[in-house]
DNA sequence: GCGAATCCCAACTAAAACAGTCGAGAAACT
DNA sequence: AGTTTCTCGACTGTTTTAGTTGGGATTCGC
């Protein structure tokens, strides 16, 4: 149950992406790397899998960079995690929905599809936008609510 | 976001013991591998980690086994995931309630809290004894009801 | 107290995933 | 033409995953 290096960058580029929207100008790759701290080489990796996705555009030469494909309020951090690291919640890369368990685990699949059906819940209501401008969705703060929220676990 | 064979592993034959737990017997490491289908000595490792941490009690020689130390009602399938992984979810290896991003991304953190907390809403509900029993509780039934909770994702 | 059954433990290994780096090349703009 | 910037594939070192192996320590029945 990690959040990859590579998961974690992704999101904070677009994010940063996000931000960079209304100005309507590319970010250059270099820029994106120094605003987050990430190394260049291996972001541009991942902007080119964001790319891929549809998620952001490019362009090339002087006066060129990256921006998001579609309005920032409409891209989720789900469909950028999900482009550069496959399904949501795997059991060793199988999707939850196709395995099956005999014996007193029968059931266990319903856990797993359960728990894939609550990340989807916090990550598909969170955008970009949200992010960017500090306003977070409502399923964000009643799960940041709980006092023990922020605590060890 | 994936599960591990080895968490996997953990929760079956966990949930294998909450279904012998009437019997008030031990269950051999080579009769639980068979149920499960899991590998016997990779399983013995896991079930030594579970045993550390409290969640089983094992005895040797013949006659021996292994068993739940507490009633099935009472462990969490986070307890053991938690047992056998370090923290529910961590970016990097490091629990999301202590990094700090700057910029854009600098609400990101409280996503990745909000993604934990309702990782746990989910794992701390079903106990080994919802599983075994085939009586999940309210907060899977909510999260397996919509229909694409079964469909690709 | 002997022997068989069973768990205990550390060390080892192969393969995959993770976290990058590197260099040549292809567009775009001036 | 020349510079800037993205593009793409290949490469590398480290860590994690998913096990295996083998000897040792307990427990029980006899």
């Amino acid at each position: 149950m990690r959040i990859t290096a590579k998961a974690d960058y992704a999101v904070r580029a677009a994010v940063e992406l996000a931000a960079a929207e209304k100005s309507g100008k590319p970010v250059k790759g270099e820029h994106l790397a120094g605003l987050q701290q990430i190394p260049q080489n291996f972001l541009e990796n991942i902007l080119t899998e964001l790319r891929r996705a549809g998620i952001i555009r490019s362009r090339r030469g002087a006066d060129g960079g990256y921006q998001l494909a579609r309005p920032a309020s409409e891209i989720t951090v789900a469909d950028v995690l999900r482009a550069v690291e496959g399904p949501l919640a795997a059991v060793q890369g199988i999707r939850p929905d196709q395995l099956s368990y005999s014996g007193a685990a029968e059931r266990l699949p319903e856990v797993w599809v359960a728990l894939r059906a609550s990340l989807r819940d916090v990550l598909e209501h969170v955008s970009l936008a949200d992010i960017a401008r500090g306003r977070l969705p409502p399923v964000v703060k009643e799960h940041t609510r709980p006092k023990d929220a922020w605590r060890a676990h």
